[in-house]
DNA sequence: TTGACACATGTCATCGTTGACATGCGCCGT
DNA sequence: ACGGCGCATGTCAACGATGACATGTGTCAA
């Protein structure tokens, strides 16, 4: 900026004045500057002006688990289409669904001093430590999965009753034993309040709940050995719920591979291909970029003054997808 | 810091040398601060401190087309698992394909200071604008395209190549009229090199070039249309040979819904479900996550200060990965 | 003619941190 | 006993920008 003063002879403050449309200046003086600007490529610096005016960066920490994973792409996606007409600039990390990284990766995010910060939270979380910088008003927004150990804003699928309408689903064609493949099953949100939505179907259908028709793994072929080993039980089950869009994969490519057409399958979160399985699969379908919306418009809310004490809960809800992998009748 | 340092009655340069490990420190005055540290919650102001050093800001600026989408998903990935455990932190922006939003996204990190730059260029682009940049150190890598106007370092598939290895291959199952779905023709580096990789494969075999065999479509259901429209023709193809994931799920859907299990498939980027489809898909494979580390390397290398007025260009071999849909017999 | 006022620009201090250099004190060798 | 050295800490300025306030000049009404 001192250069660009000089090469116009004035001051930096006359500069900057005219970069901020701030106080008068001459005409002239306006486009001698500007064209000394151009001239010199110069670019204002952001970090220093940030410091002076005692603003926050203006940018929004989000924490993801994977980006490989299409999923969060899309949520990272969505958050960013809110985020960017504001001027924020989105910065990201993976986690890798690990508590120790997703701390590391929010303490940096606190360091650069961002305008918010939105997260994926890890299973084995405790997130206590974030409630001072809730206090001092710093919006804090949790997707996908609530915070542990502290009441925070927080945007979610409607996971439980999504589950539940899977499964009453597989219920209302006819079948009576219904197998779920999960996540590992230890502390994973998502999969406690789909397995919590199994069990509620089965309830309200008078089904009894048989532990022996529950399976779970963390990646697909984890899910794909679950359901051989289900298929393999003596009295198998003739219907199958994939608790997400891992399992889902590993219940497709199983039946597949087991040549088993007679299995129905009903998924949570929707597939690209899903339709052109056979058969086509039907799904319980998340919103994933309605999720990132809805937390960064929430994350803004906040920014724009509305603190509010209480935390503030959005579900965002499922969409069953009918196809034809779910509506198979009972093989027996 | 400064409110440390009055907690135990020290300045904020015992502080800051505590905190940076910087000159000799009592053991005493060393333990008080770090207790007054944790006791107010204290956390150094990177903005601060990047700008009184003098440095750049510890960040990447990595801008894609979209986030959505896993192919690029799985290069950011790649890229955070190479710059985080240097300390780095990943900003992202998506640009929606546009040249204006990917100038805008890059004009904000200049402004922000990274110290380094990542690019999947948009089709319509110019890089000249980024001479200055690069002519004054900052390390400048270009993914999955190069730079338009510029010499710059770039990560590439074997575009060409690859396209030329799968339609061989469908050469060498007894083809002679293939296909051709790509993305939109008019400037896409990836579509071009592609495009002339089948063209290759063709002459090589001493097969005829016939444009009618060529049809695009930027999106799955474009690229859905076009393989009907191929079909179509008099004298249809009896394999095709589809340029990117899009065009690939766009072709197996038109196969799929026009019950045509008899025409050959080979694409270009493999896909999550491709072993179970009907018939299971060929591919040849690309490596997202190796183009995205290899960036990375690229920028940390010129980081650590190999400038190199040359501009270095690492291309990531393909792998053909025959499941069945590309070794189809021509059906006439 | 004078003073009030608008305008164009300048001066200075400051944001939080750290480099460069200064200070004060105790200890050691000669 | 004294110079010199090393340690622990302090002082000051500066990074690049802008807010608060000051200065200087021209215009116009009284």
């Amino acid at each position: 900026m001192a250069d660009v003063a000089r090469e116009v002879g004035v001051t930096a403050k006359t500069v900057s004045r005219v970069l901020n449309d701030d106080g008068p200046v001459a005409v002239e003086t306006r486009e001698r500057v500007m064209e000394a600007v151009r001239k010199l490529g110069y670019q204002p610096n952001l970090m220093a002006r940030n410091m002076r005016v005692g603003a926050r960066d203006a940018a929004i920490g989000l924490v993801i688990p994977e980006m490989g994973n299409p999923f969060f792409g899309t949520v990272a996606g969505g958050v960013e289409s809110v985020v960017r007409p504001r001027g924020l600039t989105l910065i990201v990390g993976s986690s890798s669904e690990t508590a120790e990284l997703e701390r590391s990766l929010v303490a940096t995010f606190l360091a650069r001093r961002v305008s918010g910060l939105m997260i994926v939270p890890s299973a084995a979380g405790d997130h206590r430590y974030l409630r001072t910088e809730r206090a001092a008003g710093l919006p804090i927004v949790f997707l996908d999965r609530p915070a542990v150990g502290m009441a925070a804003d927080h945007v979610v699928s409607g996971n439980r009753e999504g589950a539940r309408e899977g499964v009453a689903h597989l219920v209302a064609h006819g079948h009576r034993r219904i197998g779920f493949v999960g996540d590992l099953p230890a502390v994973l949100y998502t999969r406690r309040e789909r397995f919590q939505g199994y069990r509620d179907a089965l309830a309200a259908a008078g089904l009894p709940f048989d532990r022996a028709l529950v399976e779970s793994g963390h990646d697909q072929e984890a899910a794909s050995a679950a359901v051989v080993r289900l298929l393999a039980l003596p009295d198998p089950p003739t219907a199958l719920f994939a608790a997400n869009n891992f399992a889902s994969m590993g219940a497709v490519v199983a039946l597949a591979r087991a040549r088993r057409r007679d299995v129905a399958l009903v998924g949570f979160d929707d597939l690209p291909l899903a339709e052109v399985l056979e058969p086509p699969l039907t799904v319980v379908a998340q919103d994933p970029a309605a999720i990132g919306t809805a937390a960064a418009e929430l994350v803004l809310s906040r920014l724009d003054g509305r603190p509010s004490r209480a935390a503030h809960r959005e579900q965002i809800p499922t969409r069953l997808i009918a196809r034809g992998s779910g509506e198979l009748p009972p093989s027996r």
